[in-house]
DNA sequence: TATTGTTATACTCTATAACTATA
DNA sequence: TATAGTTATAGAGTATAACAATA
């Protein structure tokens, strides 16, 4: 970052100074989020699959079968919310919304084998480009943000 | 693709497995931040300041006659939607918008004094909840997870 | 020409409530 | 009564583009 030309009095920039923000995990956690996720998009490309979409086909292909309602409740987010993901999944032919011979109020995501293949490129895409994006840390660094927040994320759980 | 161990049993829950998301520090992070962002809300009430506007109202406190463009630049925002939230701040009487003698195009934010005063508060309150969230991590670890993450938010600003 | 603050507008993400069909 | 999926709807939060005043 090159220094502004000459500030004057009034135009000096404190603005670098600690601020009371930087001290909040809340914050921090906002601002490296806003990056990564950016980050994500670019990675997929602007018009492919969004975060949670790529996240509700992970769990898709990872744990077939699985009902829209534990899906919903495996992402953190309410039924209602998770029918357009599906919808759009569904139209890419990513998944089938599948009958349950037992109980036919469930409709079971089962995915495809293109699926199964676009899923396999956007992870190791993704993964390439987290990768990148965090060259900066080591993989103990990295390890240890991830066992951080897990924590948060299992303590906010169990509440 | 990794091959599902087990795949027959529709009823069983398989999900509580390590998936593939669990690895990526965007997924852990986005789970984290939706945690704390709650818990920021419940802490102050939900119809008292949002994240984004005690944001907006610390830098005003600790940056005095700071502008809006500045203001926007480093909460990481456009312009366009500061308006909004310093209008909130300027209708809550937490702030003037001054003229500025040598430009007459900005407008320089200062806190009045019941602005300083509700900040004050609101801070005190913020930080003793998420002290309370964050209880399971210890200050060492605390200070290790807001490092690392400003280091994600320090990479994404020169990029 | 460039910058500051502003408005208009649209898009994404999410939640709530109510509906249906099942159980 | 309760649950699964769905629809309608509304509210944040954010971005883009254009504008007037000023530099």
């Amino acid at each position: 970052m090159p220094a502004q030309p000459r500030p004057s009095d009034e135009e000096r920039d404190d603005t670098h100074a600690i601020s009371d923000l930087e001290q909040f995990v809340g914050y921090n956690l906002k601002r490296a989020y806003v990056i990564v996720q950016a980050d994500f998009r670019n990675a997929l490309g602007q018009d492919s699959l969004a975060p949670r979409v790529f996240s509700a086909l992970s769990l898709v292909v990872q744990f077939p079968h699985i009902s829209q309602s534990k899906l919903a409740r495996h992402l953190g987010i309410e039924r209602s919310g998770l029918v357009a993901i599906v919808d759009e999944l569904e139209g890419l032919g990513y998944l089938s919304r599948d009958t349950v011979p037992g109980d036919r109020r469930i409709q079971a995501l089962v995915p495809t084998e293109k699926g199964r293949q676009a899923y396999a490129e956007a992870l190791a895409t993704v993964r390439a480009h987290e990768k990148a994006l965090l060259a900066d840390l080591t993989k103990e660094e990295r390890r240890t943000l991830i066992s951080l927040l897990r924590r948060i994320r299992v303590k906010g759980e169990t509440e």
